[in-house]
Order: structure tokens, then C-alpha cells, then sequence
DNA sequence: GCGCTCTACTAGCGCGCTCTAGTAGTCGCG
DNA sequence: CGCGACTACTAGAGCGCGCTAGTAGAGCGC
């Protein structure tokens, strides 16, 4: 690369945006009164907000919101945490973005990623200014939750933090866990399967209401738990597991998660299996994934745009100073039958 | 939602983040030392910066980087623009965080959805300031994208604008599908089919090689294209439309991307059918999903993380003015043979 | 003509930082 | 002892905006 850094820096060939004041001179008027305009305060007439607005137009005037933040206290960003691969959190994302425009925040994404652990990602969201953290199935300890919610208001997605003193958004997880066993066990199925969620959001939950499930319907010998997490590759894993020993299937399989049952139905069909006549199978989420008409998994909905909705309004609540304590808002999931769920083998 | 929101405001039960003025104030020397500290320039005295990190950690200090930003004309941020649900994406923003870290940038991203459009992605970027844009597969029209490039360095990842002047980085396409049809050539495949693109990334550039290729090897008149686009869904329908006429069965198929090869396998799994005994497929980008060992799918690899390299570099040299015409940056691809493709029927 | 209110606008400080142009103090050297 | 060079530090302007406290002028009643 060149020598002449610091030359080609100062020639500057692009002009440097163009601020208020810029504006302001060519309408003729006073920066505060294009602040007011900008800001849809009253005190300026309709023809100079007319007049305003058509001069930022032309000159290609946008609000710098770097100086915006710092000259009100008030920044109107919420900061998001969230795990690029993870499907779920896209549909989360999705769900903030218009909940936040109408309450009038701004949104600023931070991923964490294998290479990009989630202190770093908290911590770039802290550094911009953000009045409060929506954190998307944190995988944070808690004791670096509560302190990082010392500081600054914060709402966790789809995960419970007993003890912790942040609010939080999540599924009841055990009512969508016990519709799925019910629909199962009508169904005729005894043999069912789960498949862990390991450390993923919503597994510990999910894991004890299975087992209660069970109980529940007398089946706790039937009680059967392969290790897993939330991702396609461990659910192709237990399927392996299962059909190196055939005699031994269950009749139903309940994945943690949706992608989990994707990676899991992968494998049996391509070993040939039919689903649901060989074996069913049941997801979690409803991500998008699961109702491609293609997959057509049966699974537990988690309203990930009613979810994404409540956290931001909590947490704006939080923010207007309305409340310090912490809330826990519990969302009803609703269980979803599509096509890989049917009676087991033999009683069809 | 109470109505003493104001009042509560001025509570402020949390105290205010400390400033540059704290920490100074606490080691007693002035704010202009802490600065140059925190950037790390000499010029303070080695017990000097210890008793100011110390300061720092002990108030919690952060540096506020939009006081930063407005303070040096350099605002050090770098935004992306991508599309959460693309897997492809996610594999690049990887890809793109320590590469920025590394040359001294922060990332901010912005996503595009169904109920966000381009162009209120980049709208955000733009007002937080972003020195430049990375623009993962943008979907706008040619027009928009020039007009932004005139106002902002920007690089496109994974399309090519042919006479708009923006940097671009993208795969050699062309190359990557011929060795596609030559590996199934080789294998004895004459009937190849291709699902289309539609408006994807790469797609067009997809299409016009597959033909090419096919006709170099004397099958133009077994060339044969179905619509479709970069989702699932598509590979899925195309399947469908497939098995309903079995009498005309391709011997492979070629998807214009991973996640239309999987909707597409999931489907004809699902059908019974044996892949690659039945039917070979190949997808195209190696994302995560292609080679999860159950898929293990034949496909293209689109090396994300050196393109992210690239284009963060491209992006970088842009604006330290070292250039000022377009770059675009090809990548050779890596035709990858996996298990997804084999003998057509009957030769195997 | 006076005070009053109301609309339409302006002056100027301060948000937390960077950065230029300085000032003390120390050291070495002729 | 004077001078330059270097280290360690500071003063203060200014980045682009929001916001408070103001003003100028019009309209109105008495």
C-alpha cells in the first residue's frame, strides 16, 4: 500500500458530510430552529419546515446520531445480542426492529460468534452508547449477568435466570413439553425419545418437563434421554445412535429444538425411514425452518415476534423509570401438529 | 404505564457512566493524559498508565464511543448490512469481526428482513456514522447502490454490479459451476439439471456457466432449468414438480445454492428416494449446513472468511485514500466432492 | 399607548471526547 | 551556564447536536 497515506487523507476527495449548520444557512435560518424541524417539535412554521426539509434533501443532510446521543443524555439505542446461526434469534431480530421504531429506539446488532465470545459482543454494545441490552438466549454466566445488569437495564430472551435480578422474556416451556407428550402418548406412543438441548436456552426446562410428562402419563420407564444441543448436527448424532441398534427404537422422538429435530430427520430419511409411519418426531421453536411445507414438523410455536415485542416494551418500560424491579414475562407456547407426528408403527 | 415518567427520569436511580473527567479527577492528573492513555499513544509515563487503567476499572470507565466518534473526524466503524436468515451471512459477519478488529475498526450491523428493506439497513448504518459499508448480497438496484457509492466507501461480498463503481469481492462462479458439470460428467451424468437462482447472489452468473459448461460438453440439449430462488422452499417445490413426472428424472441436480440443495434433499429423502444411488445433488457455497456430516453434501466452497478478509481490507485501503477507482476482487472457488453425488443409476 | 399572550424564531452552553499547541522539568553537551 | 532535545504532562478549542432561556413581532383588549 502507498506511502502517501497522510497527503491522500488531507485532499479528502469526498466532502465531509454536511451537518445542521450547513442546512441551516442555506434555508436562512437558525440551527436551533432545524433541530426543532428535525426533531417534529412545534415552534417552527409550515412553510420553513417545508423549506427545511427540502434543503437537507438536497444537500444529502442526515442527522448524525453520534452527536445526537451526546447531546441528549438519552442515546434511544437498545443494543441486541444475538448468535448469527442461530435461526430463532433471525426471527427475533425481525420481531425488534418495528417495536422499536414505533417506540422511537434505534437498534444496534452485536453477534457473538465461535471466534467472538459474548463478554466482547456486551462489551461493543456498551461502548455505543446503549441505554439497555436485550440479550437473545444468553449463554453467560450468571454472575456476569447480574453484574452487567448493575449497570445498565437489561432483558434476557428465551432463557430464565433464577436469582438473577433482570427481566426476562421466555416460553413456558413445561406446557409446550406437556402437549407434545399428551399428543404423543393419545397418539398411542410409550417409547418416546428426548433428545437434550445440552447448555442451549430453554433445554434444563424442557429436559425436567419431559420427564414429568412421563410421570405423568405412567411412563416412567420409559423414560429415555440421548445428550444433544441445540444444533442439526447432534440431533443427526442421536439418530445415529438409534439405528446402529434397530431393535431399540422408540416410536417418537421429542428434539430439543427444531433444529436439533431437523438434523435428526435428515438422517432417518435418508436412511429410508418413514416419517411419521416408522417413527415420529417433534421440534421446538416453529422456526421457520420447521414450517417449510417440505419439513412440515410438528412442533411447539414460541410467538417469537409477540416475545420480541414484550422485551422491548419491558425494557423501554424499565427505562422510563416506571419500575426497578425485575419482571419475568411467561409466554403461553402453542403446540403445533403438522406432518411428523402420526400413530406409531402397528397401530396405524 | 404510570404517568410520573418525567419525574422518575430525573431520579435516575443508576448513576450516570463515569467519564474521562472522573478518572482523571480520581488519578489527579488532567483528562487530556487519560485520553492519550486509553489510545495508547506515548506520552504518559509507565506508572502513570497503571494508575489510570487502574482508576478506570475501579469506576467501571468505558470510553463513549460516540464522543469518540464526533471528537475524531474517523469514527472507526465499519457497518454491515445482511440479511439475519442467510446462514451464508452469518458465516461472512464471522469472518468480518476479527479482521476489523485487527486493523483497528468496530463492526456495527444492520439487518435487512421482510419488513425491513435495504434501504432502511443502511439508512441506520449511515447515520451511526460508518466511514463505510459492507453490503452482504444486497438486493437493491443498481441505481441506489451507485447513488450510495458516491456518498461512501462501499464493497458488495458475493455480486458483481457490472458499471457501478464499487468494490466488490466475489467468487469466480463461473469456475466453480464448471467444475460441477465436469465432476458429474466424469461420473457418467448427461441429464443435469439446474435449480435456478432467481435474484440471489451469483445466481445469473450461475445459470449462463451451467449452460456453458453443458454445452461444452455437448449437452445443450440436456440442458434444463428450473426456477427457484436461494431458500428451502425452493428446493423443495422444484422436487416436487420433479417427482411428479418420475418417467423424466434428471440423474443430477444442481442447486443454485446449499440451502435450495437441502430443501431439495430433505424432499426426495423424505420421497425415498437414494442419494446419490437415485440421484446426485450439488448445492453451491459450503456453508455450515453443507458439510454437517449428515448432509454431507457436494457443493461449492465460497471461502467466507478470506472473502471477509478481502473485503475488509478493500474497504480499509479505500479510506485511507490510497485509491479511489473500483476494485473488484475474484476468489477461486473449491469444488468440493462429498457424498451427495455419485454413478447415475444404471452405471453405478 | 400599555401590558398581555402567542407564535416563530435565536443565542449559546454543554454532552464526552480528540487533538493541537503549548508548558514545566530533566538531561546532556560544549 | 546556556542551549537544544526529550519526556511528561496540561489548556482549551471544537466535533454536531439538544435544549434552556431568551427575543422580536403580531394580535388583542382596554
Amino acid at each position: 500500500m502507498s506511502e502517501d497515506g497522510s497527503r491522500a487523507g488531507e485532499r479528502r476527495p469526498r466532502r465531509a458530510r454536511p451537518t445542521m449548520a450547513d442546512v441551516a444557512a442555506k434555508v436562512g435560518v437558525s440551527r436551533a430552529l432545524v433541530s426543532l424541524v428535525f426533531r417534529n417539535e412545534p415552534g417552527a412554521s409550515k412553510e420553513t419546515r417545508d423549506r427545511v426539509f427540502q434543503a437537507a434533501e438536497e444537500l444529502g443532510y442526515r442527522p448524525d446520531s453520534a452527536a445526537q446521543m451526546l447531546a441528549r443524555s438519552r442515546s434511544k439505542v437498545l443494543g441486541v445480542m444475538l448468535t448469527v446461526r442461530n435461526p430463532f434469534h433471525a426471527d427475533l431480530v425481525e420481531g425488534i426492529y418495528p417495536v422499536a421504531e414505533e417506540l422511537g429506539y434505534d437498534i444496534l446488532l452485536s453477534a457473538a460468534a465461535p471466534t467472538r465470545d459474548e463478554r466482547k459482543a456486551v462489551e461493543a454494545l456498551l461502548s455505543h452508547r446503549c441505554e439497555a441490552l436485550m440479550l437473545l438466549g444468553p449463554k453467560l454466566e450468571s454472575r456476569d449477568l447480574a453484574q452487567l445488569a448493575e449497570r445498565i437495564p437489561v432483558v434476557v430472551l428465551g432463557r430464565r435466570f433464577p436469582g438473577v435480578e433482570v427481566d426476562s422474556v421466555h416460553t413456558a416451556e413445561a406446557k409446550g413439553v406437556r402437549q407434545v407428550i399428551d399428543h404423543l402418548v393419545e397418539l398411542g406412543h410409550a417409547d418416546i425419545l428426548h433428545i437434550d438441548g445440552g447448555r442451549g436456552a430453554g433445554s434444563v426446562e424442557r429436559r425436567r418437563a419431559y420427564r414429568a410428562a412421563m410421570r405423568r402419563h405412567g411412563l416412567a420407564d420409559r423414560i429415555r434421554v440421548l445428550p444433544g444441543d441445540h444444533t442439526e448436527e447432534s440431533g443427526a448424532q442421536a439418530a445415529a445412535t438409534l439405528l446402529a441398534d434397530r431393535e431399540n427404537l422408540p416410536t417418537a422422538v421429542f428434539a430439543s429444538n427444531d433444529r436439533c429435530a431437523l438434523g435428526f430427520l435428515d438422517f432417518v430419511w435418508r436412511a429410508g425411514l418413514q416419517v411419521p409411519d416408522d417413527l415420529s418426531v417433534v421440534g421446538f421453536d416453529d422456526s421457520h425452518l420447521a414450517h417449510l411445507s417440505h419439513i412440515d414438523l410438528t412442533t411447539v410455536r414460541q410467538d417469537p415476534d409477540r416475545q420480541a415485542e414484550l422485551a422491548v416494551r419491558v425494557v423501554v418500560e424499565r427505562l422510563s423509570g416506571e419500575r426497578s424491579e425485575a419482571r419475568e414475562l411467561v409466554l403461553d407456547p402453542k403446540f403445533v401438529a403438522r406432518g411428523t407426528t402420526g400413530p406409531p408403527p402397528g397401530r396405524g
